[in-house]
RNA sequence: GGUUCCGUGGCCGAGAGGUUAGGCAGAGGUCUGCAAAACCUUCCACAGCGGUUCGAAUCCGUUCGGAACCUCCA
């Protein structure tokens, strides 16, 4: 199925129909997390939402190289112009009493199993900022080379001036005024080696006390962090490529100084399209630790919070996130987390009865024509800048016919089989490789509690055909405080976890 | 203060000059031994005030409220 793709380009402001540099192919780059800590729910979401747009590429037919980065140096924290600022994985090792490379492993790991949880595809590559020094210190050499970047003490620092006058266009990403910006009136502190507050630093020469430090043609130290990104995006998906992602908070100034050490080093601007996948707030207001606004995977998923009610599941969490747009903000409340967990269960639900559907043979029936225009519709949603909700939208539309057809209340003989396929295979693309949705409530497929499950509905059916209402009863409410719920059907029993 | 963006029914959330978004909740009904679940039907809307227009939730201005970045927090 081949449709003409559209996407919001973060750096144009317009919405684009996408061309990739090489014909079939797409490169993508998403800024992944910088590991010094458990993943925050929020960067779960623009990851989520990553895997939407990389899955629908897949999808689309297209071979993506998909890289997202670990930042595991370089990232600090503190007023880098003061020479107060540490590095976060340093500091988490010096707390921890750990090798920062333990810390990196150690959240990196907790990443991958929180990805795997939300069932979010693994990158084609996923490259570490201290796996590419060598990498970074070239490009800091080439920056020097090109005249937008100068040595102080040690450290190089980019020329912000330099290239506002090079190339005029600082700061177009994020919408900074270039004369604002060279007309700064902030002072620099005396101890910063900064000739401009604008200037930013892409190597740091390393205190004696620093533990992650490497040998560079200036000083002992280590990357600025917005460096590895241009330096590994270059890499592995070549000086000018299609995509580059992240979350909303990076556009300045990482993204901004990215773009800036892409053109200072190589003359071109990295990416063709940027996408910003916007926060996630919690009742209406920013998650905060400080103030206790806040709430991490394991908490929601577990439902030890007193955010939430109780525990939702990653793919209720997955769900709530696919019914809003990716660039738009989204409100993580108890109510409406529950009203997702509804729905949820409704689409999949609608898709389990649609599988043992048949239609009638011949072709050309009159209900084929709306289910067609609806899977249609969905697909060009999904075009049309991975408008999942509108897509959403339309395969709930689609629920209602299926339910319809089951319940009678439309004939299998308005549909022809050839519709009824295409309804099928295009609904479990849509909700399982798109969508990325996963079936949870009957896991352990075939196995022990499966077999147990259905002796005890039988004794249960045997129960309430005899009319013996104690024993099926009994049998429920046994059930029923294992949180399990049975379901009684015309055709007899089934049993769902709550 | 500067730069972006948003305010939609009880809740979440799409849409974007004239047409039903969708989910959840509510109401009515079907089914059921009872119930639950499920299903069907259905009520409720575009922050306030001006303006443009034959027509505005959608465009413009303005007021109020919220969010992000600029400063450690995804």
């Amino acid at each position: 199925m081949k449709v003409a793709l559209k996407l919001y380009n973060s750096l144009t402001r317009q919405k684009e129909d996408f061309t990739p540099v090489v014909e079939g192919r797409v490169g993508l780059y998403v800024c992944g997390p910088t590991v010094y800590s458990d993943v925050h729910l929020g960067n779960c979401r623009t990851f989520i939402s990553f895997d939407l747009i990389y899955r629908y590429l897949l999808y689309l037919g297209y071979k993506v190289r998909y890289v997202r980065n670990v930042t595991d140096v370089g990232h600090l924290e503190g007023d880098v112009d003061t020479h107060d600022a540490e590095d976060k994985i340093s500091k988490k090792a010096r707390l921890e009493q750990l090798e920062p490379m333990e810390i990196a492993q150690k959240y990196t790991n907790g990443f991958h199993e929180m990805m795997h949880l939300f069932n979010v595809l693994p990158p084609s590559i996923e490259p570490r900022a201290t796996g590419h020094i060598p990498e970074q210190i070239e490009m800091v050499e080439q920056i020097i080379a090109n005249g937008f970047g100068y040595e102080a003490n040690g450290s190089v620092y980019f020329d912000v001036p330099a290239f506002i006058e090079k190339y005029k266009n600082y700061g177009q990403l994020s919408g900074r005024v270039v004369d604002d910006l060279l007309q700064e009136t902030r002072d620099l502190k005396n101890q910063s080696e900064k000739r401009h507050p604008a200037d930013f630093a892409i190597w740091m020469k390393a205190s004696d006390e620093h533990i992650m430090k490497w040998n560079s043609p200036w000083s002992v130290g280590f990357p600025g962090w917005h460096l590895e990104c241009s330096a590994m995006s270059t890499k592995y998906l070549g000086e000018r490529f299609d995509i580059h992602g992240g979350g909303n908070d990076l556009k300045f100034p990482h993204h901004e100084n990215e773009i800036a050490q892409n053109i200072g080093a190589c003359g071109n601007t990295p990416a063709n399209y940027w996408l910003h996948t916007n926060m996630l707030l919690l009742n209406g207001k920013k998650m905060s630790k400080s103030d206790g606004n806040n709430i991490t995977p394991v908490e929601l998923i577990t439902g030890n919070s007193p955010h939430v009610s109780k525990g939702y599941s990653p793919m209720t969490v997955r769900f709530f996130t696919l019914q809003s747009h990716y660039s738009s903000q989204l409100d993580l409340t108890d109510e409406a987390l529950a009203a997702a967990e509804k729905g949820f269960r409704r689409l999949m639900e609608g898709n389990k009865a649609l599988q043992s559907f048949v239609g009638s043979k011949d072709g050309n029936k009159p209900l084929d024509a709306e289910i067609d225009a609806l899977i249609n519709g969905s697909f060009s949603e999904m075009a049309d800048d991975f408008n999942a909700p509108k897509a959403l939208a339309k395969l709930f539309e689609l629920v209602t016919i299926i339910n319809k057809l089951n319940d009678k209340h439309l004939s299998f003989d308005d549909v022809s089989n050839d519709c009824i396929e295409r309804l099928k295979n295009c609904f479990s693309d849509f909700i399982f490789k798109i969508f990325g949705l996963s079936d949870e409530s009957t896991n352990d497929g075939g196995g022990v509690v499966d077999g147990l499950m259905q002796l005890i509905l039988d004794i249960r059916s045997d129960a309430r055909t005899n009319k013996d209402w104690t024993t099926s009863d009994k049998i429920r409410n046994a059930l029923s405080s294992l949180k399990i719920v049975v379901k009684d059907n015309k055709e007899g029993s089934s049993w769902v976890k709550e």
